[in-house]
DNA sequence: CGCAAATTTGAAATCGTTCAAATCGGGTGG
DNA sequence: CCACCCGATTTGAACGATTTCAAATTTGCG
C-alpha cells in the first residue's frame, strides 16, 4: 500500500486526523517497478497522477549544457511530484536510482481529497513547502559550503529524512548512488567526490559500502557538514493515527 | 494597494476569475516601508501575516558558517512568505535590498480566502510551487554553471520576472544589489563577481549603472546564461480581470 | 571467467579565492 | 562649494580548491 510510509511521514510533519488517515488508506493506486536510471517523468511531460515512493530511491535531475545536475532525492513515503497537481508541465526529469517501487494516485482522486479535507490540503501543501525548504538548503549547500561539507551535508540530510520513515538502522541506510551520482548532486567532479569520501572515511565519519552508508561520530559529522535539521521541519510529535512501523532496510 | 501587481502577476501565471480579483482587491492590509538591509523576517520568527511586495526588492538569506548565502529574490507582486501560512517558523531571513514598500495581509484573512475559493488556493499554491521551481533552477545554477553563466543567468531571471509585472523598460530594470550581494547570491567572491561583470560588459551583454541593469543582445546573453524561462511557468495568456498596468521603474 | 562499470591514483591545468591596496563615487558637514 | 569619508568598485598577484585528463585497479554481474 503506498499510503503506509506516506502516512508515517505525514504524521512526522503535521499529524493527521483519523479520517484523514482513513481517506489516505483508501486511495486508489497502481503500482509500478522501476529499474536503475529509469525515468518516472521527463522534462516536458504532463502528469495526470502523482507518484508515491513505496520503496527505493528517486531523484530529480536537470541537464544543463550537457552536464546533469541532481536537484533533490526522494525516499519511501515521499511524493516527489505532488506539484504536478498545480503545475502539470515537468521542467525537469524524475528518475529512479537503483530499483524502486512506485504507487501512482490519479490527480482526480487527490483533487477530490483535497477539496473535501482542508487539513489534508494543509498537510500536502506543507509537504510541497518542505520540499522547497530543502531546495533552499541545497542552494546554500552548493553556494556556501566546500566539497567536504557539501557531501557530508547530503549524507546528514538523507539520514535525517530516512529516520523519519524508519529506514535507518544502526546509523546505516540505503543509498544506491554511485560516486558519479553524488558528483552530479553536489556539483563536483567524480574524482573530487572520490577524494572527499576518502577524507570522510579517513576522519572516521562515515563508512561506505554500496549501497549502504553508515554514519559514525554523528555530532562531528554534522559539525563538519554544518548540518542543522530545522529546515526539514520535522515535528517530533505523534499524530492521531498510526502509520506503518516497518523498518525495512533494503531499498 | 498591495493587490495591484500581485493580481498582475497571478494573471500571468494562472488567470483569475472576476470574483477572485474582487476578493484580492478587498484584502485588508497594513503597509510598512523598509530600508536597505532591514529584516522583514528573521530565522526563528513565527509569522502571522504574509508580505506582499508593493515596490522595491526583497531577498531571502541564510547564513552558513559566517558566510551569507542569498537564496532568492522578490520584486513587486511577489508574496515571498506565503509559505508561512503552512510553515510559520522561518528557517532563514527575509530582507530588503534598497528601500521597499511591503503590504502585510493577516494569515487569518488569507486562510478564509483560501477555504472559500478553490481557484485562489490553486493560484496561491501554484505560486509557492513556482517559487520551488525557481530554487531548483538555482540549485542547477550553482551546481552546474561557471561564474559567467551564473551571473548572466541571474540577470536573465530577474528580467523575465520583472517583465511580467511591467518593471522592465527598454531592456532596463531596477536591481539594488551591490557586487557583494551578487556574490552572496551566486556563491562567488566579490572580486570574481567584479571581473565577471566586467566580462559581461566587455562582451556587450549588459550595462550596469547602479541601481539599474540593462540587457543588451538578449539572445546572446541568454545563450551565455543557458537561460530558458520555462521553469518560471509563465503562461503568456491573459486572464479575466485587469491587474495594474503601471510601468514604474524606480524601486 | 570475463567484461563493463565504478573506484582509485597521479599529475597538470584552471577557475575562482584571498589578500592587499588603489581608485571611484556619493553624501555630509563645515 | 569644497573637503572629507565611507562604502563600493577595481586592480594585481599569489595561492588554493577543484577540475581535467589519463591510466590503473577493483568490483559486480552475466
Amino acid at each position: 500500500m503506498p499510503s503506509q510510509k506516506l502516512i508515517q511521514r505525514l504524521q512526522a510533519v503535521v499529524g493527521l486526523s483519523e479520517s484523514d488517515c482513513y481517506a489516505l488508506t483508501s486511495m486508489p493506486y497502481t503500482v509500478r517497478e522501476f529499474r536503475d536510471g529509469e525515468y518516472i517523468l521527463r522534462e516536458g511531460d504532463r502528469a495526470s497522477q502523482c507518484a508515491v515512493v513505496m520503496s527505493g530511491f528517486l531523484f530529480r535531475e536537470k541537464t544543463i549544457g550537457g552536464r546533469a545536475q541532481i536537484l533533490s532525492l526522494y525516499i519511501a513515503g515521499d511524493m516527489p511530484d505532488v506539484h504536478t497537481l498545480h503545475l502539470p508541465l515537468m521542467d525537469h526529469d524524475l528518475r529512479s536510482a537503483g530499483p524502486s517501487t512506485i504507487g501512482f494516485v490519479p490527480h482526480s482522486f487527490l483533487r477530490g481529497l483535497l477539496t473535501s479535507s482542508p487539513s489534508l490540503t494543509h498537510a500536502i501543501w506543507r509537504e510541497t513547502l518542505i520540499d522547497a525548504a530543502i531546495y533552499r538548503e541545497w542552494v546554500a549547500n552548493l553556494g556556501a559550503r566546500d566539497a567536504l561539507a557539501r557531501v557530508a551535508h547530503m549524507f546528514c540530510e538523507i539520514a535525517a529524512r530516512a529516520e523519519v520513515v524508519g529506514l535507518v538502522k544502526n546509523s546505516e541506510f540505503y543509498l544506491p548512488f554511485t560516486q558519479q551520482n553524488i558528483a552530479y548532486a553536489c556539483g563536483l567532479s567524480v574524482v573530487h567526490v572520490n577524494r572527499t569520501i576518502q577524507e570522510l572515511r579517513r576522519r572516521g565519519l562515515i563508512e561506505r559500502e554500496r549501497p549502504m552508508v553508515k554514519l559514525l561520530r554523528r555530532e562531528e559529522l554534522e559539525r563538519v557538514a554544518e548540518f542543522t535539521p530545522d529546515y526539514l521541519h520535522l515535528r517530533g510529535e505523534k499524530g492521531h493515527c498510526k502509520g506503518g512501523t516497518g523498518t525495512q532496510l533494503q531499498r
